[in-house]
DNA sequence: AGCACA
């Protein structure tokens, strides 16, 4: 396309410009720090930072040429190199004549995300530690300490990433961007690729709104420490807006997927993603068969609805007896859904305190036979279910609206009187309602005010925690259980699942 | 470490 002027991408020289070119900046730069380094030499009118895909890029536009010289010309025979943070920043005149403030990268709301994937490395995270800590913590995430976020890395330089092991970790953020943003609303697409500066992907919802709600929810949000081994760095999500409105994606794949679309033809690399340590057995299933252990309390319907909804949209649950245990069978649309419960569930406790152990296997049944729905069956179809197996979900979970129906999988109120009588907003409000940054809660829905609690619950004897549960349980995004969701200052609050184990302890 | 989102 260019190849006819002839010119290198990168010349030796630049002529000089007004503006001046920085590259290799530290994480997160801002337009202060720019302001310092190059006021010595004149009159900054404008400046932009945290550009180019890795935002370790940066320009500075003076009023004037000759100041713009200056600093060229200072830097270029001094000593001491230009340095922000101690980070040697390299200069040049940019090959532009001025700064043009293309809104795109402040924060005009789109409905497609740019998301970063930081500080991953895959030599230091394996594969299982990861995919167990994403799935199992899905939502678990520590908000960002104040002052943390200006020098975070250093390491977007440092290392070099074995192909394989990207292509590894690629795939546990492939599979777990959709369950993440799939809690903010339907996530259409999604696109990754690598940068140096970690994973980078797009993720496309239908609307800026939802957008937003996930970006104001996740942007800084890092993966909890005691999930990694000691020496792994932090590992966080930067989120902006993107330019785009609609990602083109070709196929399914490791490393891109089409939600919306079951007919495109899916790539090889993208089908045999579980059983990664080969010990598989049994048949794969879409429906998975649950026991539980030391079942000390009440498990319904209800709760197990709620359990396994994070994962997917759960079509039905029935519940039965067998040689005096107690076994569930959850229908997903698909296997990869299953899978992805399955692996981030077994041997979790329901309750905090080790009560109500799930063990997950695969059933032999594809299509649960629900005739009634009642304490024993559960069908969340809807009379849906031919539009539904026509969809599947891939790896995506995706909570399915369902017209009509009144499915709350973020009521964690574990009885049903309650899943039925209030009819909570969807997505904005709950998402709202998670705002690390502020700490405020969004309001109780009214009706949840007034929603006093069934005789029953108060009969049955309540893990002390449930009872906290109850009280904060509309802050859960549809499709996410709640337990997965700390507001700060909460953490002992968020309940339903057992703090996670640290790994390799 | 190389010009504004792959």
């Amino acid at each position: 396309m260019s190849a006819i002027s002839g010119q290198p991408q990168f010349r030796y020289t630049q002529p000089p410009s007004k503006v001046i070119h920085l590259r290799n900046l530290p994480w997160e730069c801002t337009d202060e720090e720019l302001l310092e380094l190059g006021k010595p030499f004149g009159t900054i009118v404008k400046t932009k930072c945290n550009v180019g895909a890795n935002r370790n890029q940066a320009f500075i536009e003076f009023a004037d040429l000759n100041q713009a010289i200056a600093m060229i010309s200072y830097y270029a025979s001094s000593a001491e190199p230009a340095q922000i943070r101690g980070k040697t920043v390299y200069l040049q005149y940019s090959n532009r004549q001025e700064i043009v403030n293309n809104k795109v990268t402040a924060d005009t709301a789109s409905n497609v995300l740019l998301v970063t994937v930081e500080g991953v490395e895959a030599g230091d995270v394996s594969i299982d530690v990861l995919h167990l800590a994403l799935f199992r913590n899905l939502l678990r995430w520590q908000p960002l300490a104040s002052g943390e976020s200006a020098c975070l890395p250093e390491t977007n330089s440092e290392f070099e990433r074995p192909k394989d092991g990207w292509k590894k970790v690629e795939e546990v953020i492939q599979m777990f961007l959709p369950a993440v943003f799939s809690a903010f609303g339907f996530v259409h697409k999604i696109a990754t690729f690598e940068k140096t500066a970690g994973f980078q992907a797009l993720v496309q919802f239908s609307d800026s709104e939802i957008a937003s709600s996930a970006k104001n929810a996740l942007d800084g949000r890092s993966i909890p420490r005691y999930l990694l081994q000691e020496h792994v760095g932090p590992c966080m999500l930067k989120i902006n807006f993107s330019a785009h409105t609609d990602l083109n994606v070709k196929f399914q794949s490791h490393r891109s997927r089409d939600y919306t679309n079951p007919y495109l033809p899916v790539a090889p690399s993208a089908i045999d993603i579980a059983g990664q340590d080969g010990t598989k057995q049994e048949p794969e299933s879409n429906v998975l068969l649950a026991s539980i252990e030391n079942m000390q309390y009440t498990v319904t319907i209800d709760v197990l609805h709620e359990v396994f909804s994070a994962f997917g949209f759960v079509q039905k649950i029935a519940i039965f007896e067998k040689n005096a245990g107690f076994q569930a069978l959850i229908q997903y649309s698909d296997i990869q859904t299953a899978n992805i419960a399955k692996q981030a569930l077994e041997g979790h406790c329901i309750y905090e305190g080790g009560f109500c152990k799930l063990h997950l296997t695969y059933s032999r049944h594809t299509d649960l036979n629900v005739k009634i729905n009642n304490d024993r069956g559960r069908d969340y179809t809807g009379g849906n279910i031919a539009t539904m197996s026509n969809q599947p979900s891939l790896l995506g979970p995706q909570p399915v609206p369902t017209p009509g129906a009144t499915i709350h999988s973020y009521n964690s109120i574990p009885y049903p009187a309650i899943c039925n009588g209030v009819s909570l907003p969807r997505v904005p409000q709950a998402a709202a309602s998670w705002d690390i940054r502020s700490g405020a809660m969004a309001p109780l829905p009214v009706q949840l005010h007034n929603q006093s609690l069934p005789p029953q619950l108060h009969n049955q004897p309540l893990p002390p925690h449930l009872h906290n549960q109850i009280h904060i349980q509309h802050v859960a995004p549809p499709g996410v259980a709640p337990h997965m969701m700390p507001l700060p200052g909460q953490r002992s609050q968020q309940l339903l699942f057992p703090p996670p184990q640290p790994y390799g302890r």
